[in-house]
DNA sequence: TATATTCTGTGAATAAATTCACCAATTCTT
DNA sequence: AAGAATTGGTGAATTTATTCACAGAATATA
């Protein structure tokens, strides 16, 4: 069966919850409950987990561990994934040790640099390579996905270059969308369109 | 009239796009074109644009600068505004001197953290303070977004400090939904989660 | 034990978003 | 000058997404 962007993406905001609840301890959580936190409505939240097939209880809710077992290996979220980073300004290295990455399953498991010089400085223990290298190391080490934290200039060099390396996923921070075959999944965050979408949509609102 | 949150979502990478287009002199851009650049179909941009009332021209398309000033006037795109950051991990200390909110009209004013010793490390130009002084320093400089880089278990908090503040959007890096009244504009941009996506869509797409 | 309550699951209804189809206008080509 | 090609604008059609409504099941309550 077919499951939309939208869908998948609730559940794996259900997903990150379950875990939260999981480590509280917490054993049932309702449709209702799940939907606050993630943002969405409780009609919703169940239609998307009836897409799964996941057993809910009734008067109870979810059952938390094993839902959260099973959307794991449904998704194969559990597995540990490794990434690279591509670009070591301050966004990149910031990204090179994101707490959150690692306790999720992602790995970074190399940073790269078209700077000799900048990757001489970094002071971290992750690995870091200079891009002509990429190729190599991303197969090397199996790396699935590819992280751009590169300006725009370069952002559609490197997405060409990791598809070549053959990664499975690019998560794009540069302000420029890429292009990249339809069998790569990717996903553009642009953090100057994200504050101009909030101001864009505070001044609708108050039209 | 209403503009959805897709449209104007949309509309604000055309912005972009259309300051791409303005810096290399480009005169008139398609439809076509704006679609390919920011991931959407000619039929969509068209629509919203039609929306706005925007005037294309026959056989040519849009006019790049006065379109781009339209929507800068239509939005309030092109007025400043002020920003803070609180959270001066290195997250939040890499959104400090973040290059690309300068250049769109984002000044970022003030870094907040609670802890003073990192504080007093900090090599910036940007005010830093500790977070006790959220909202006096907010008021006085009329800061109008506030950036959250903290932790998930403080998200909520500096969301509600900002609420109290006044501020009018939030955009949240922090790996939790945060609540905050309608009337302010809030986007939860959660890394994670991305990868996670990234992962599960990859892992639905070959099945 | 009977009744009320509170959950899920899901088909149907509604709403929203996207795509299509095609007219009108302009430019290009021959 | 005539015809072909390209482009925007927009109502209609279609598709997609969300919400509703309610049956069915388990639990709680009296």
């Amino acid at each position: 069966m077919e499951l939309s962007d939208n869908t998948i993406e609730r559940i794996c905001k259900v997903f990150g919850h379950l875990a939260l609840l999981e480590k509280k301890g917490v054993e049932f959580v309702s449709s209702k409950e799940l939907a606050e936190q993630i943002g969405t409505t409780e009609y919703t939240v169940r239609k998307d987990i009836s897409l799964l097939g996941g057993p809910g209880y009734t008067r109870k809710g979810y059952e938390v561990s094993s839902f959260k077992r099973e959307l794991g290996q449904k998704f194969q979220l559990t597995k540990s994934r490794k990434a690279c980073i591509v670009g070591l300004g301050r966004l990149g290295t910031a990204l090179l040790d994101y707490e959150n990455f690692q306790e999720d399953g992602f790995e970074i498991v190399a940073g790269f640099d078209c700077s000799v010089n900048k990757i001489e400085r970094i002071r971290t223990n992750i690995d870091v390579f200079p891009v002509s290298r990429l190729q190599e190391i991303t197969q090397a080490r199996s790396i699935e996905l590819g992280i751009i934290a590169v300006p725009a200039e370069s952002a559609q060099e490197i997405a060409d270059e990791l598809t070549k390396a053959g990664v499975k996923g690019i998560l794009n921070f540069s302000p420029v969308k890429v292009n990249v075959p339809a069998r790569i999944v990717h996903l553009d965050m642009d953090f100057t369109n994200a504050l101009r979408f909030i101001a864009a949509r505070f001044v609708m609102q108050n039209k």
